[in-house]
DNA sequence: CTCCTGGTTAGACGACTGTCGAAGCACGCC
DNA sequence: GGCGTGCTTCGACAGTCGTCTAACCAGGAG
């Protein structure tokens, strides 16, 4: 079952050598992507973007959904882990706040992918 | 022990009632997030964008990725059935076109999540 | 110190997702 | 008509994700 011909002459597959988004980038882009693709991140996001200085106490958010504690912990981490959120103990409890602009870094470059300019700074003439 | 300044014995739950980012539209926004949240369809996107007319046959499409034709078929799907792309059949090749502005829409609405509605205004009456 | 409460970690489990090969449609061509 | 090719649908499979309970760690109050 060696490959079937890899279709020699109907197309050539080097097209994605040059492609408008590189493999690394689009796998970056893709887990920023996925950690606020969710409903409860982004309830959590616009609940601490709603408080003031964009920061605010775990126990303030847990309670504003129908989960447990450790499933809202859970998706704080993901979150803290994407960039979006930084988290600092302050005595007994554990403030969230939003990265600044972070999130619209994410939105920018999904934009990005959808204009048919140059990317980056690659391909310059290319068009 | 009582919370910060709002919870008074335990909280209470109605707080998402007034949540910035309505149950309905968190998951709407989560619904397209997750459809454009992976590498391939990223790229299948920004390929497409490339394209004059950000139009382009699928079998271009097909073997530009290691993939098969099923797996891309399905990621095409499913970008369809979120509105970013559409496709058209021309004779024996298939067509895809990217929605206009359909991932600027997304791209919009997610930076609008991190962005305090009222920077300063609601909040102070509300604490 | 001993509790109690706030928050995280660990482990488990069902649901969803990305991928494939095989089969099925929809065309154009002989 | 019958064929061949482009693309999609169907089932199946492994891997990931969201959720839970139980257990654990960190501080403050008696």
């Amino acid at each position: 079952m060696d490959t079937p011909a890899t279709a020699p002459d109907t197309c050539r597959t080097a097209d994605l050598d040059a492609s408008p988004l590189p493999d690394e980038e689009a796998r970056e882009l893709s887990r920023l992507l996925k950690a606020v693709a969710d409903p409860v991140r982004l309830q959590l996001v616009a609940l601490i973007a709603a408080h003031e200085d964009a920061e605010a106490c775990v126990c303030d958010l847990t309670c504003a959904f129908d989960l447990s504690a450790p499933t809202i912990s859970h998706h704080l981490k993901v979150l803290r882990e994407a960039g979006v959120l930084v988290s600092e103990r302050r005595g007994t409890w554990v403030h969230y706040r939003l990265c600044t602009d972070a999130l619209g870094e994410v939105a920018r470059a999904l934009a990005a992918v959808g204009t048919p300019r140059v990317p980056l700074l690659v391909s310059a003439a290319s068009r």
